[in-house]
DNA sequence: AACTAAAGTGAACGCCGTTTATTGATGAAC
DNA sequence: GTTCATCAATAAACGGCGTTCACTTTAGTT
């Protein structure tokens, strides 16, 4: 079992001080200051020892992105946890309410998770990172289906999806592994989750600034016009 | 009229210059290689020469906004001249679809405007860059407006706004001088804005790739969905 | 105790934004 | 038409960055 070595562990435990202290700094004095040197800096280091652990500035950022999103994930999860057990509607508000309590609490690191690619506009986070948004995925992925499963609502039928849709969706389910969802429920999902995802961004990058000084009544309307649309009650309320 | 010396007309010409190289350069190499250096290099000069110009590198990105936003909101227009005149469907698919076109045919131009802002995430762009991005808005605010004026559609009554968002609402409305419209009317407006947007930036910006290669047919379903919200017709259409 | 492989250092390279002192050009006043 | 002030541009330098390389120190293994 243990067959970790000291020379592991010590090793394993020099890398989670670099992403913490990393992640301390890119909180505090946001991204463009997550330098090699500074880490380093700060732990009492020189820059150069950290390439005995990370290949390069961009590969620590890719590990540091990875445990973001399992930040973010983890908050999700005990959320969805510690809302009423039967109360899908709650479970659903208080899904989507956390995802965009954190992003506001940790602009920082949502611009890092969802923000604009950093190196070419196009490439994937790799690996570590990778996972990390899979496991995020699938945490709403896995809400929405329970939503469905539970209790089944109205979703559009195939002759009311545009049609050049109904291919990348069929292979969407593909990959999900779930065959038996029509792709009206697809369809729903991912315009649920769009619409959410898109709104918690604009307003975190600030892009909501033009109409509102605090967003959040308009992200409860969403909620109100999006949850019926799941078979979800909307609690009309403003706490 | 013409009371422009030669001197401040070789100025000017050079500021333009100055812009049209970083343009060149950001859509080229992406935001990071715009810097002063490589701008002057690019124009045979000397990075300090720089700063006769702009007070600053930060300066200098906002001014590129600015002008950045002027071309965005250029293709707009020109987008909705070009539709047939009396067709508000039209119109707004024109001006949608533009958005989207340029957005994706100009992603790292998108990224400075849209993106995370990149300083401290609060501050607004300044001056140059505010105007283009008040005209930007003006050009869909009034879209909507005339939707609405031409051809009134359903909108939510006000007891099915979320109460805390009536407020807000009607200050926006006080801030765009339309006292005649309902508060139901804004937010349609801002909900069909805030997922046009949405949807574009996470198309843009690559956090659409996990469930599409190719988001378009969903933009198309989005459109197909919006559409009807607004008193318009869509037509079925996959070009 | 001796050896070896890993961890860490310091100096250097070429980038960056920015400041300062200095030179070159040019339009305006006499 | 010459003088002079003003603006444009430069070279050099500072401190910061990621990264490389040659080197020393540390620590586990034999």
């Amino acid at each position: 079992m243990a067959k970790t070595t000291r020379r592991e562990r010590v090793r394993a435990a020099t890398m989670r001080e670099i992403i913490q202290t990393a992640r301390r700094i890119l909180a505090e004095e946001g991204p463009e200051a997550v330098t090699l040197r500074a880490i380093a800096r700060e732990m009492g280091m020189t820059a150069p020892a950290l390439y005995r652990y990370f290949g390069s500035h961009e590969e620590l950022v890719r590990h540091l992105v990875g445990d973001v999103f399992n930040d973010l994930t983890d908050g999700v999860h005990a959320a969805l946890e510690a809302a009423p057990p039967g109360d899908m509607s709650e479970k659903f508000i208080a899904a989507s309410s956390e995802f965009r309590r954190w992003a506001l609490a940790h602009k920082r690191e949502y611009a890092l998770l969802f923000g604009v690619p950093v190196p070419g506009l196009e490439v994937e986070h790799g690996d570590f990172a990778q996972e990390g948004g899979r496991r995020f995925a699938r945490t709403f992925l896995a809400l929405f289906l329970e939503l469905w499963r539970k209790k089944p609502f109205d979703v559009p039928a195939d002759e009311e999806i545009v049609p050049a849709l109904r291919e990348p969706l069929q292979r969407y389910r593909e990959y999900l592994d779930a065959p038996e969802l029509p792709i009206g429920v697809m369809v729903r999902f991912l315009g649920c989750w769009i619409q959410l995802q898109g709104f918690v961004s604009l307003e975190v990058f600030g892009h909501l600034h033009f109409a509102f000084d605090d967003a959040r009544p308009m992200f409860d309307q969403l909620m109100a016009e999006m949850m019926p649309s799941l078979g979800l009650d909307h609690p009309f309320r403003t706490p």
